[in-house]
RNA sequence: GCCGACCUAGCUCAGUGGUAGAGCAGCGGUUUCGUAAACCGCAGGUCGUGGGUUCAAAUCCCAUGGUCGGCUCCA
């Protein structure tokens, strides 16, 4: 094979510009890798994913090099295009690099693209390539072609001024010649472990990404600016929906205007608690410790766990360590161990299993359903909490269904269906389901586990729901469903799950009577919607920008007068809202009409009613709409039926309805519900499914000159 | 937990060895005003915390808490 990509497009007539890499099959490779003869090839362009890709790939060799010429004795080690750039970890000697660092390697970047040297791919045997790598001094690079199989050929690939090529082992493909890059930006350092194991030495790694054309660069680094400015974090803080403080450390407080949107959220699901069959329980906090040993969690789970401890057994061991007799060391070792006589619970499951198990159980108690908003407290490493989404403390929406094997998969279902109602209901629509399977560190048989994957597996087939396997991760009582949702960075969520246990029911000694009159065992499900309400509400925020639907608001009408003499109206309008079960509120301070509409704005209420001189003498408002802006002016009873209509608990369509959509789950951006019907008023409101929430169109002010490149789908 | 950065008034942020600042919010007053910020004034900080260096520390060093970006780990 002598024959290059290249020579076969010229055939072709000449080759454009912007044309960086061919297509052969499946594969894409350079216009300098030689294929077959007869190769069909079609050319892959800059500004395609795959063209991207490669240009990504390119500057991380390029950043490489400008690095090594920075930092001489820096040693490379892997550098891949990721889904917005690409990274490259290094191994430096004094440390990471400062933003000031970043700074010069770019600049150091553009000199070295500024020369336009074409990438060269050159091919040698394992042997060779660890020679050159060894007297480069590269030690990862000698580790990484150790793990190739004997006698496989080596790629490499060079570029730069000859004499002077920086050298990369990689299986390619590069951009033609440097010139490709034309739009490059480092955005930040990080610690990053060798191979991503924790006991490796940490690495340095910068994350950059990089463009077809400088305009197309500058559009993405203002999706991420606008991006930035809908992180819950800093909503929260804004509409002042939650706070955290040094005092509790991850554990976060739900302020009144949170709290509202949190029972809000809450009163959903009791009322499709009620609609499905689920009991609602509660239970303790603190539990012995022979909870957790029955149930697995302190040999599996005890590094996640907060041990509560008494003032007895503090000062009984701190008495015992002060003596210096034998018997005084062994008194110690057992009050040391009464240190750990408490647990916090960091799920609900074992408290659910106490339940069952409390008295004799019949079929026909069966599927029982135990629905948990518990508050649940889990340790969690300092480096890894975030906002709302990564909390010490927290509750779900947490329930688990003891069933026959019978009922398993009908429950498995019911799950599915309400799961996507529910999602499509906040207007989620790209929601990657996994299946994670047995971990290591795990209770319960291979048969079981065999039992429990393939039946998640299959209830997921049967549903048309694509998934991806994550082999290993797994609960170590069950296999898992993961369903995630992203954030407005991008960053992937877990939120609701889905896990079948056989093991828990055994180790509980589980048991129910059935039609037979013998004892069997029930299985058990551990099932979340929402799975953490405050990582739920979190990533909620962020993809309706703070913006609430009417009905989830904290607040779904400010009454604003124009100035005081309207007070006394403005406030019985307040009072008429709120005896129709709307939150409202009234501004009747002395600021200017402007300023009221600013603040009420800034706080997202989605309704705002304008009350001066000319609404008094009509009993009126002059509405605004968070959503579409200036409405006429309305009578005030029209204008609060309206808004009381708007403000009530969406309902879930029935199983029925949504037996139809689970066949189209993942269908974009459909309404679950149909529009209603529509008088001619209501079609001044330009109304809109009053449940679904527009997350594409007004989730960000309208100020905002880029309203829809918020949205994180939109990328 | 690891690597790096950051922490100044309620919020957003200036201030890099020599007397702690601004805007907004708050409070007091003036303004009564029609769709995204009226005006004047007042008050507010042992610069996260604890040590150290120095004649002198928000500023330099060490420790510690918290936060942020990643890594690892998870709902």
């Amino acid at each position: 094979m002598t024959t290059t990509p290249r020579q076969l497009l010229e055939q072709q007539g000449p080759i454009a510009d912007d044309v960086v890499a061919v297509r052969v099959g499946d594969r894409v490779v350079d216009l300098h890798t030689p294929v077959a003869d007869d190769a069909v090839v079609t050319p892959v362009l800059a500004s395609e994913p795959a063209g991207l890709k490669v240009i990504r790939h390119s500057t991380a060799h390029v950043m490489a090099d400008a690095v090594q010429r920075l930092f001489p004795g820096t040693q490379v080690t892997i550098g891949p295009a990721i889904d917005d750039g690409f990274y490259y970890d290094f191994d430096k000697k004094d440390g990471g690099f400062t933003d000031h660092d970043l700074g010069r390697i770019e600049d150091e970047m553009r000199a070295i693209i500024k020369r336009k040297s074409p990438f060269r791919r050159e091919v040698t045997t394992r042997e060779e390539a660890i020679r050159r790598f060894t007297a480069l001094g590269e030690a990862y690079k000698v580790e990484i072609i150790r793990g190739f199989p004997d006698g496989e050929e080596v790629s490499y690939y060079t570029h730069g001024e000859p004499g002077k090529e920086w050298l990369d082992v990689c299986a390619g493909p590069h951009v033609p010649t440097t010139r490709h890059l034309a739009a490059v930006k480092l955005t930040h350092a990080a610690g990053a472990y060798w191979r991503g194991v924790e006991t490796n030495p940490m690495l340095q790694r910068i994350y950059g990404t990089a463009f077809h054309t400088k305009e197309a660069l500058a559009e993405h680094l203002a999706l991420l600016e606008e991006a930035k400015k809908r992180d819950h974090r800093k909503l929260g803080k804004e509409l002042e929906l939650f706070m955290f403080h040094e005092y509790a450390p991850a554990m976060p407080f739900l302020l009144p205007r949170g709290t509202r949107v949190m029972n809000r959220l809450v009163e959903l699901l009791r009322k499709v608690y009620d609609d499905e069959g689920y009991d609602e329980v509660s239970t303790p906090q603190i539990f012995d410790r022979r909870l957790f040993e029955t149930s697995g969690h302190l040999p599996n789970y005890r590094e996640n766990m907060f041990f509560p401890v008494t003032p007895d057994a503090i000062d009984e061991l701190v008495l015992a360590g002060r003596r210096d007799d034998d018997e005084a060391k062994k008194l110690y070792a057992a009050r040391l161990s009464e240190i750990e006589r408490l647990a916090q619970k960091p799920m609900n499951c074992p408290s659910h299993c106490l339940i069952f198990g409390a008295k004799r159980r019949s079929y026909r108690e069966l599927p029982m359903r135990l629905a948990d908003f518990g508050r649940l407290h889990r340790y969690e490493r300092g480096g890894v909490v975030h906002g709302l989404a990564r909390v010490r403390s927290f509750s779900q929406d947490d329930a688990h269904i003891f069933t026959t094997e019978e009922t398993l998969e009908h429950e498995i279902e019911k799950f599915l269906r309400s799961f996507y109602a529910l999602y499509e209901l906040f207007g989620f629509t790209r929601i990657d389901v996994k299946l994670a399977t047995r971990p290591e560190k795990r209770m319960g048989t291979d048969e079981m586990w065999d039992q429990a994957e393939g039946d998640l597996a299959r209830a997921l087939d049967k549903a048309g729901l694509p998934f991806e396997v994550t082999p290993g991760e797994g609960a170590f009582y069950g296999p898992k469903l993961e369903f995630h949702v992203h954030d407005a960075l991008k960053r992937s969520w877990q939120l609701g799950t889905l896990q079948i246990d056989y093991a828990l029911p055994a180790s509980f000694e589980l048991g129910y009577i059935g039609s037979d009159g013998k004892e069997h065992r029930p299985i058990m499900l551990h099932r979340a919607w929402y799975g953490s309400l405050e990582r739920f509400f979190a990533v909620l925020i962020e993809h309706v920008g703070g913006a609430f639907p009417t009905w989830l608001s904290p607040e779904q009408v400010a009454v604003l007068s124009v100035n005081e003499a309207q007070e006394a109206y403005g406030m019985s309008v307040v009072q008429q809202l709120k005896a129709r079960g709307v939150r409202a509120y009234g501004d009747f301070s002395r600021d200017k009409l402007g300023a009221k509409i600013r603040n009420a704005r800034l706080m997202r209420v989605p309704y705002l009613a304008v009350v001066g001189a000319k609404e008094q003498e009509l009993r009126a408002v002059t509405p605004r709409s968070q959503r579409d802006g200036d409405l006429p002016q309305t009578p005030l009873a029209e204008f609060i039926d309206r808004v009381a209509a708007e403000a009530r608990l969406p309902s879930l369509p029935s199983l029925a309805e949504t037996r139809e959509q689970s066949s189209r789950l993942g269908a974009a951006n459909k309404s679950a519900h149909p529009p209603r019907k529509e008088d001619k008023r209501r079609h001044e409101w330009r109304q809109a499914a009053p449940a679904s929430i527009p997350g594409r169109t007004s989730a960000v002010p309208r100020s905002a000159s880029t309203t829809a490149s918020a949205s994180p789908r939109s990328a």
